[in-house]
DNA sequence: TTGCTCCTCACGTCACGTGAGGTGGC
DNA sequence: TTGCTCCTCACGTCACGTGAGGTGGC
């Protein structure tokens, strides 16, 4: 049989990439079966069911069920062809935003965590950040539980808008309270976007230079960060926003003890 | 303990959009557990768990297996994670790259049949096509078994090379070929593709107008077709290049009778 | 008490993977 | 005969889904 015309099992398998294992299981659920078979039970496939294989990897790969696949190609018509295409087309341009977005996301985060290595932790400094987005939802009585409260409901919020962007969750501080020495008292929780958010209410963190300090250890100690932020704006007279905003850099995602956490913070200059 | 800092399976769950049971079996094979976990077995999740079980879901969507994910996290440290990110980063690339490719398809053969139901299929036309491109195989006797083989052949040596678009079946006719009415003795077979494939010989078919004719129902009566779009460039006195392309429109992805299949044959104008 | 949520087994499912044990053509 | 491929069970696996049956707080 092997005249080349014909493909056994095997020989099929390995042209079109899948394991004959494969094959067996779709000849069996009566997906996708040879065109011949012979009285000793071989299979023998036909070249051109290269195409009708290649499809069913394609829809199976846009994430259809090989039971869906089936019954489409029970009765397969152009219009029905039609219909399943558009819905595909959609479902991947879906999927590339989501890949894209999450891409920008890894790449955000593995150059801060570059940054990390080669910047002084006790030096502040002068950095340039792009436009991003934030939701943010304020605190009555400021505490532990409230902040966790509403980051939940935050989140819950987010999540419920097809929100499918990887965010960062921000404490957000106003320059009055700091001179104060009230800074765990945080006025605002938020979540950090770097791509506009739809059907949700959000506020814009627009491009521009920002003063930024990083602040290693504990959270009980962060007001000295925030002292020594202070104090470089003055000397350096530098006028900046009234917001200053908290973020985790190395968090329980990369190291497990806390002396090790990095925060970063950032306020906007005017 | 609803104070909210702390939630329950269920809400927890319903949050981050996952189900409970998934958050059960994160936590029985050690992947991911609550902070708490009471005297009743009654299971409490921190808020801040989210940023985990989040980086947890990415890594599980961009292809890690639950055991793999669970082996990186169990020694969480800076320089890990910039690896894990860097390969993670680069395989989205592809992946976005390969979805792209695979919407641009769908998109084609859409159009393709949209076309179908408004176009008089008897009618030859000149259509505008863009750039597209072709790997191919020449045929030295031709025979139905040669065309499968080579066909066979151009797939393997593809799909060897990481090819992973989207391809169409064809078969290319040269000019002299069809007065003779030698019209089923191709010259060569190819698979065409709407992007530049990597690491393989091929061929540019320039972007364009070319003369375009539909046949309809079984091969052996191409000639006909054939016949037909010679007459026009004839009588239109159209300069055309010197290969004629042939593949399907409707085939059996779409419909289960040979009588009904479409077959386009096109080639560009000089 | 009612309704809701929590828990733990335990078995099911989807799309195969992985041998075990035997046959068959050059 | 040897080596390779083919076949059919049959059981495993991965990441959960789906009840069954029972507990517990307002």
């Amino acid at each position: 049989m092997n005249n080349g015309k014909y493909l056994s099992t095997g020989e099929f398998a390995k042209m079109m990439n899948v394991t004959k294992n494969t094959l067996f299981h779709y000849d069996q659920m009566g997906l996708f079966s040879p065109e011949l078979k012979l009285e000793n039970d071989y299979r023998y496939y036909y070249i051109y069911q290269s195409e009708e294989l290649d499809a069913i990897l394609l829809l199976k790969e846009l994430g259809m069920s090989l039971t869906e696949i089936k019954e489409y190609l029970k009765e397969r018509t152009p219009e029905r062809m039609q219909e399943l295409l558009l819905v595909q087309e959609q479902q991947l341009e879906e999927k590339i935003k989501s890949l894209k977005s999450k891409k920008s996301w890894i790449r955000e985060k593995r150059k801060k965590i570059e940054q990390l290595d080669q910047v002084d932790l006790h030096l502040i400094q002068i950095q340039h950040f792009k436009e991003r987005y934030y939701i943010k939802s304020s605190i009555d009585t400021p505490s532990e539980v409230e902040y966790s409260y509403q980051i939940g409901e935050l989140i819950r919020k987010y999540k419920e808008k097809k929100g499918k962007m990887a965010y960062e969750i921000s404490y957000l501080q106003k320059r009055e309270a700091i001179g104060t020495g009230e800074c765990l008292n945080y006025m605002d929780v938020a979540l950090l976007l770097s791509e506009r958010p739809t059907g949700i209410e959000y506020q814009v963190l627009e491009e521009g230079n920002f003063v930024v300090a990083y602040h290693s250890g504990h959270w009980n100690t962060i007001g000295e960060t925030y002292k020594k932020m202070q104090d470089y704006i003055n000397t350096e007279n530098i006028e900046v926003e009234e917001t200053f905003f908290e973020i985790s850099l190395l968090d329980k995602l990369m190291v497990q003890e806390i002396e090790e956490y990095v925060t970063e913070i950032f306020v906007r200059i005017k």
